[in-house]
DNA sequence: GGTTTCATGCTAAATTTTTAGCATTTTTAC
DNA sequence: GTAAAAATGCTAAAAATTTAGCATGAAACC
């Protein structure tokens, strides 16, 4: 299987990708619904070939049209982006980057909390993500 | 100020800007040195221009070469990237994000008492960054 | 079954990106 | 000051990306 390497993709196989992980799968209309300009039908298609083509996606029918789905699984593209992310703008250190979650980032008290238990298993040596 | 929009970058553009980010300030060379492919010192001389000309960077003179910054600081920039990957890979879930980050980026147990303190802080209203 | 609808398959043109060459300017060294 | 070295400025070609058009095939409706 085909490594999702979003360094590799051009700005609109990355866009591309970007909705087709937040969906998790995709036909091409919702990807066309989801595209702030709209290009043509024909136009999405191609690219999800060519992403087809590049090992990142594959298909499968649903009645007479196709449904995509990544290759790579969402966690571990997910991890992949954030250790880019981390080596990037945050000097590879996690405590930075979490330091900007929670400062920068919207989030209630409840959220706060299950954070917390969070790390304190994580301490304890339960990483069972 | 242009804000940094990385999904307006072509696929060089973000390397390029990646770089600078990862780096804080540039020459030419730093960025050639950087590149695992390397293209012509013409080549991103051309793309810190078109860079600068679409607002993402700026350049000072350091003797005869120019010294290129991002015109957005990184904090900032770093925390729209995290917020893309959010919403793209972690259903906008802070929890989710730390959760993979904790178990599995590599993580010391200091690092994790840090993080302990940083969201205790945050539950007491804290949140300077 | 025939027709309509809605999807894909394939191809090629338009545009954008990426690249490097050569001229020019600035600094450095003598 | 002059020459050499090392940078930038500008331009245009090559390559890649992005786009859409038209042909074809499958499902839905009557």
């Amino acid at each position: 299987m085909e490594e999702y390497r979003v360094a590799e993709l051009s700005r609109r196989e990355r866009q591309l990708m970007d909705i087709v992980y937040q969906r998790g799968q995709v036909s091409v209309a919702d990807v066309l619904e989801d595209l702030p300009d709209q290009p043509s039908y024909s136009t999405v298609r191609a690219l999800m070939r060519i992403l087809e083509e590049k090992g990142h996606l594959t298909h499968e029918k649903d009645g007479k049209r196709y449904i995509y789905r990544p290759t790579e699984p969402r966690q571990q593209a997910g991890l992949s982006a954030l250790k880019q992310i981390l080596h990037t703008f945050f000097d590879k250190s996690i405590e930075k980057t979490v330091m900007t979650l929670i400062s920068d980032v919207d989030i209630s008290d409840e959220e706060l909390d299950r954070l917390s238990e969070l790390i304190e298993r994580a301490k304890k040596g339960d990483v069972s993500s």
